[in-house]
DNA sequence: GACCCTCCCCTTAGGGGAGGGTC
DNA sequence: GACCCTCCCCTTAGGGGAGGGTC
């Protein structure tokens, strides 16, 4: 039986590419036992399987070729436990990453179903709502399309800066006196928080939980919509503080065709 | 309020890197609203803002740009919808394979733990062993080094073929004739299995629960041992049809300096 | 003076060749 | 004829410059 396998051979034997071992050799990680001078061809001893093995291993627990490297340069089977431990929490926390991912996109395809539902939507409905915590930004009169959007951007940074975390509704605090006088008033715009905790309430507003008015709507649609509420809100004698117009996710491409959803607590 | 934003200013805005920025509008996947033609300078407007959102989120549930060209190409929002849940999909799997990977640390660790503790140990010892599942392949007289480590490597083609789970265990099965001859004649190499179930149950050998009769050595020291267990059994009047030599993971860097545990079920 | 532009090189872990020797 | 060698180009998502115009 000869001492030495060829590269193919290795390859086959230890199930990785002769590509891989080539690029091992010039990294330094794994040096063939012998290199023919004059060929240049590789030959690996059975001693290095267990080498490929632990590279192989390495790999397949996401540790990365220049570690891998490290730990054979080192050579020292307590300090690769090390390297494994490290390894055990990058993959722990990769771990809460994915779950964290996984909920959002829960979240969101809840709330997309729930846009989509309401997209055609044009007739009053009731809705209970729970509470929500959210972070606003007063808007003025002066305030145009640009400018709320930079309120809107700035809204973010509070949240990094206060540790909080967005959930992903979006809406506006209306007046609900200036719908009786015909206009629609966006007082403040909001978004809303996940994380709300005893460090960073006094940060937060509320919106009260309770049973809500309802009613869908475009853009496009909005002053058929006003003239509707507005005569609403004066035959059953409508009176309420809490007036949101949030913004549904039906349409994510065009901000233009967005269907926003009134909310009157009554 | 002006209506276009400059590159630097889209980016605080939304924090995100002007790189980045140029990048998607290289790629096609958001070409600025605006471009000064003698300048070349980028100009982006409101509108923008929310492809910015979704391109921001689309990423950081892991859909990779091209795929979120894609996205953007149909700009619609219920195919969105199709790649939230592949994305689902993949982080789920991904979530798994972690999993894996944290288990596979855990017995790593435990295992080269023990190997570490056993490792200077030269004395007999009792141990109670659970039922062992396994693959092995015979051994013959004239099998070398090398030939054996061929036997070994191509057992784990056999785990691939058999959809069989490894486990870290690797050992040698062993006759106690011989050993009373004064010879450690390895029968058979084996690497234990993890999956076993009524459909490959049949490729598979057992090695029965017990309590074993356990000595720890380095192949340096094996003509010591072995006159020490044929003194030992010979003086007990030990007889056994389980005899195992396990190897240990103390140093997977020196196969020379391994240690391994022989075993003898009594 | 701060901002923006277009190159250009760099990073991971190899895969897919091409062109030319070697077992 | 199958195997092996050394280039060389390619992939992700930009970051870090350099060198030179622009607000």
């Amino acid at each position: 039986m000869k001492k030495y396998f060829s590269i193919g051979e290795t390859s086959k034997l230890n199930d990785i590419t002769p590509k891989a071992l080539r690029l091992y050799d010039k990294m330094g990680i794994l040096k063939p036992a012998h290199i023919d001078e004059d060929s240049g061809y590789r030959y690996y001893s059975v001693d290095q399987f267990i080498h490929i093995d632990v590279i192989k291993y390495s790999k397949s627990i996401g540790i990365p070729l220049k570690e891998i490297k490290e730990i054979f340069d080192k050579g020292d089977t307590k300090l690769f436990m090390g390297f494994l431990e490290k390894q055990e929490e990058i993959a722990r926390k990769e771990i809460k990453k994915l779950e964290n991912i996984l909920s959002d996109i829960n979240n969101l395809k809840q709330y997309m179903e729930y846009s989509f539902y309401k997209e055609e939507s044009f007739e009053f409905f009731e809705r209970q709502i729970d509470k929500r915590y959210v972070v606003k930004s007063v808007l003025i009169k002066e305030d145009t399309y640009e400018s709320v959007a930079i309120k809107h951007k700035n809204l973010y940074k509070v949240f990094e800066k206060l540790d909080l975390n967005m959930d992903i509704e979006i809406g506006y605090f209306l007046d609900i006196d200036s719908i009786k006088k015909g206009v629609i008033d966006r007082k403040a715009i909001y978004i809303g928080v996940n994380n709300v905790n005893e460090n960073n309430k006094e940060n937060v507003d509320e919106i009260p939980k309770g049973r809500y008015l309802c009613i869908n709507y475009k853009e496009k649609d909005r002053a058929i919509v006003k003239e509707k509420v507005e005569c609403y809100i004066d035959k059953h004698n409508i009176n309420s503080d809490v007036v949101i117009e949030m913004e549904l996710l039906n349409d994510v491409f065009d901000y233009s065709n967005i269907t926003y959803e009134l909310q009157i607590l009554i």
